[in-house]
DNA sequence: CTTTGTGAAATTATTCACAGCA
DNA sequence: TGCTGTGAATAATTTCACAAAG
């Protein structure tokens, strides 16, 4: 039986796979767990047990061969599969992620532009669509994400929305906890939750070292 | 004394924070755990247990106080503090953070705007500045955090220009990890990456993450 | 020799459950 | 009564350390 993968080992898995992909190493490559530990900020013991998870893919006294590592991981991620996106807003964070090519490059894809006030123009090359047309452009372009880049105010509403259009997972961008159904996914970027946590270390909260590692 | 705040906590405590600033609470009023919980997605126990480690700030059989919640919490972000901060690169996610206006709206700030090659004209209202002007931007607008737009490729040596250049923490938005001394606290968004991981929970790698209520 | 995979220990985080106070 | 604060219990995650394998 596949036993679950747990969160925090899932968001590494990602890094390690990131790593992979973007450092030159050939496929026939071997990586040590040290080498992958070093490369992305993570213990190389917790590299060999987060890989563990995903199957026996090393070689005791060698490492990891690099090309099986990039195709089980991407297995994982379901990377090649159909990842088309509903986005909502056309804000800035809504444009932003228009002009944002790198979606693209590995699978996903903002197939359909929405809003509730949409221009006659085109935005950035897409056809911004009303609200009301949400439920049959999900079903008919198989949109399975969706991405709110509403105002907080709207958020819950838009989500309440896309639910009922039928789309699997969520990613929000807007500063506010969502309600919904406990089989949606959703993953919540902040930036200025983000910035604020990122002070609060600044400002000492972080003490580290008194144990550094040698 | 002041107990170190464990990393959990201190996300939550930021969410707590940005549900009692956005919700029209009057000072006056009273919160209680069960309610702050079920608005931020957390539950009550975990709600007293992380307003625990800020002070003795609730009243029994009462709840907490808005108005006192609100100082605590903002006391313990340093809100009101000067955070000015450097962003190096304008390219799409550079010019999405010029044109977001909701930093400013809790004390952040983007102070100074660098790049590799600036242009001649303003963006967005911003004077680009060359790379070299980066030390003495920092020292004489006392800029103390740093954030990364570049391409992967360059991120690294950003940091690390940000770091000589005597910034304190650093919002990364590159695709890669970055290397830079501990005492240098450092959040990463990767977009990419977030989406890759909703993709993986769509996919039924692992149910609920966020406990919705009835 | 090197490096994986993994029990076992240690550490960290969450949840329970209830005493104590208004 | 209603609600906080917190020990104690539980669960989750990381780290240690070493046997096994190339």
């Amino acid at each position: 039986m596949r036993s679950q993968i747990p969160r925090p080992t899932m968001k590494r898995l990602s890094v390690y796979l990131r790593e992979i992909e973007s450092s030159g190493f050939n496929d026939e490559a071997s990586i040590s767990s040290r080498q992958l530990g070093e490369a992305t900020g993570v213990a190389a013991a917790q590299v060999r047990r987060d890989l563990a998870c995903v199957g026996h893919l090393g070689h005791r006294g060698v490492g990891y061969c690099v090309g099986q590592l990039r195709e089980e991981l991407s297995a994982v991620f379901a990377r090649g599969h159909d990842w088309s996106a509903a986005l909502v807003g056309i804000g800035n964070i809504g444009r932003a992620l228009l002009a944002y090519d790198r979606f693209a490059a590995q699978g996903f894809r903002i197939a359909a532009v929405f809003d509730k006030s949409p221009p006659k123009k085109k935005t950035l090359g897409y056809v911004v669509h009303p609200m009301s047309g949400l439920t049959t452009c999900t079903n008919e372009m198989s949109l399975r994400l969706g991405i709110i880049a509403v105002p907080a105010v709207a958020a819950q509403e838009v989500a309440d929305q896309l639910v009922a259009a039928g789309i699997t997972g969520i990613l929000n961008f807007a500063p506010r906890h969502l309600d919904v159904p406990s089989n949606i996914p959703i993953r919540s970027v902040d930036l200025t939750r983000t910035l604020e946590q990122l002070a609060f270390e600044v400002a000492g909260g972080s003490p580290d070292e008194t144990k550094s590692k040698k």
